[in-house]
DNA sequence: TTTGACTCTCCCGCCGCTGGAGACCTTAGA
DNA sequence: TCTAAGGTCTCCAGCGGCGGGAGAGTCAAA
């Protein structure tokens, strides 16, 4: 019969452990005195108790070894719990890996620029009911044309309140005849006319940036933007989004106190 | 101007994250109703949240990330707290690693034994104060014949609490000619005689495994332990160590009350 | 003016412990 | 046998980064 003390000092776990276990119903000790609440343990219990931390080790939680413990499964269940955990831990290390590559991603960028740049996060974009119109238009800018369209062809009520948007659907940069499209967010879908169309947004992972300034060094975030999505090894899977967070009537092309953000749909490169 | 659920669906963050954001002065709404509290925030103030973000996706705390903007640090700065950072998360993705290993080898285990097995942990042993007596005996059970020359060296006084051990000093399993270690442990140093040792052991990470039953079938758990080391991708770098948890005079090969810990001194093979 | 949708503050809970306060218990030495 | 030191007990608070919910106040459209 050991006191808690030598049971902690034998198993290198901290009494204060020993007490939690007890109280989440992991490891009681063999005998508590009734008079005094001392605990005593029996050196056999070291045993379990190794099964405890090898089972925490594995990334389960205390919950999972308790259901572990008591039900005493079967090898069979234990194997099913340890896929499962596989799999979780799998993503984990994914997940970390690519953590640690935007680190040092972010380091060169710093060493070579030592310069703040622009932010970039990924994002993972809900389902949303738009209305838009798409056309080939003369330049990046004539886009601004496109949205009394979209609001002849919705009526006027709903317009203000979220942010417009733009989408660019040409693969590459082009100097003229651009494939634009450009659209208002909505609540919920509404009726539209005159070549406006509405339709639900899918989900999709994006890289965002957010430019605050004009459109004149529009370019420049997203040079930084897509050079991050190279970099972190994604690839461009769908038309890249502009939202106009803040601007003004009528349109200028330097106004600084314009905020954009652009969204680049990505996914992991193979 | 911007409310509070307006700046949250726009930047994809929660208003309970952005209220607890501006709690901890990470990010302020650049103006608050001083009648009724409501908090009104800019689109520029998106490119503040989107910095918070991509440094949040670094793994900074808060607390850090506070640090950051709030001194407006230079890139110099950042570039020291993102190696910082970048050395600890190369260890957290190697450790997130092994742990993955580690599942995967017990899931090689149990498919091909279907059976619970050994438990194995990892350990920090501490310094620890020893008495022993090194020699060469006949066999493996032969070394509970040193502990009385231990006793006789240090007197009576100070055993029975912690349990004694025994050290493997061949490099291999032998029939005969064992060189083996016997001794006890010591909450400090004392004067020893009649080629007693007292020294203490260094601070060493072990395999440990617990053996509950005979001596004859430890076997069985050494054969457990050391494949899990050699599985785990680690090698033996000292001194196999038994520990007595639990036994009673005269020792017997055969009580299966007894318990016995293996401890294997190892590091990260290269 | 009335809804109904927002927003406010405040408090609790999560997980796996660690630390501390204050009271009680055990054990070795005088 | 007494005492002092050190173990042990229970209970409460705190960590980080929010989420959930209560209860009260605010705002905007019809």
């Amino acid at each position: 019969m050991l006191k808690i003390g030598d049971f902690s000092s034998l198993s290198q776990v901290s009494i204060k452990t020993l007490r939690y276990y007890d109280e989440r119903g992991l490891l009681s000790p063999v005998h508590v005195d009734p008079e005094t609440g001392y605990r005593y343990y029996s050196a056999s219990q070291l045993s379990q108790l190794h099964r405890i931390l090898a089972l925490k080790d594995f990334g389960l939680s205390l919950e999972q070894i308790a259901t572990c413990l008591k039900e005493n499964v079967s090898a069979e269940q234990l194997r099913g719990m340890l896929l499962l955990r596989q799999a979780e831990q799998r993503a984990r290390v994914e997940e970390e890996h690519d953590r640690l590559s935007r680190i040092q991603n972010r380091i060169r960028l710093i060493e070579q620029e030592m310069s703040m740049s622009q932010e970039v996060v990924l994002k993972q974009l809900p389902k949303q009911w738009v209305a838009s119109v798409r056309e080939t238009i003369a330049n990046y800018p004539s886009v601004g044309q496109l949205y009394p369209k979209v609001i002849a062809g919705v009526g006027p009520g709903l317009v203000g309140q979220a942010p417009c948007f733009a989408m660019w659907h040409d693969p590459e940069f082009r100097e003229s005849n651009v494939d634009g499209e450009a659209g208002i967010f909505l609540k919920e879908p509404v009726k539209a006319a005159g070549g406006v169309r509405v339709y639900e947004l899918q989900p999709v992972t994006v890289a965002s940036a957010i430019h605050a300034g004009s459109y004149q060094r529009l370019q420049e975030a997203y040079n930084a933007l897509l050079r991050w999505v190279s970099d972190n090894g994604y690839q461009v899977t769908g038309p890249i989004r502009e939202l106009y967070l803040q601007n003004s009537q009528p349109i200028r092309q330097d106004d600084e106190s314009y905020v954009t953000e652009i969204q680049v749909p990505i996914s992991k490169a193979a």
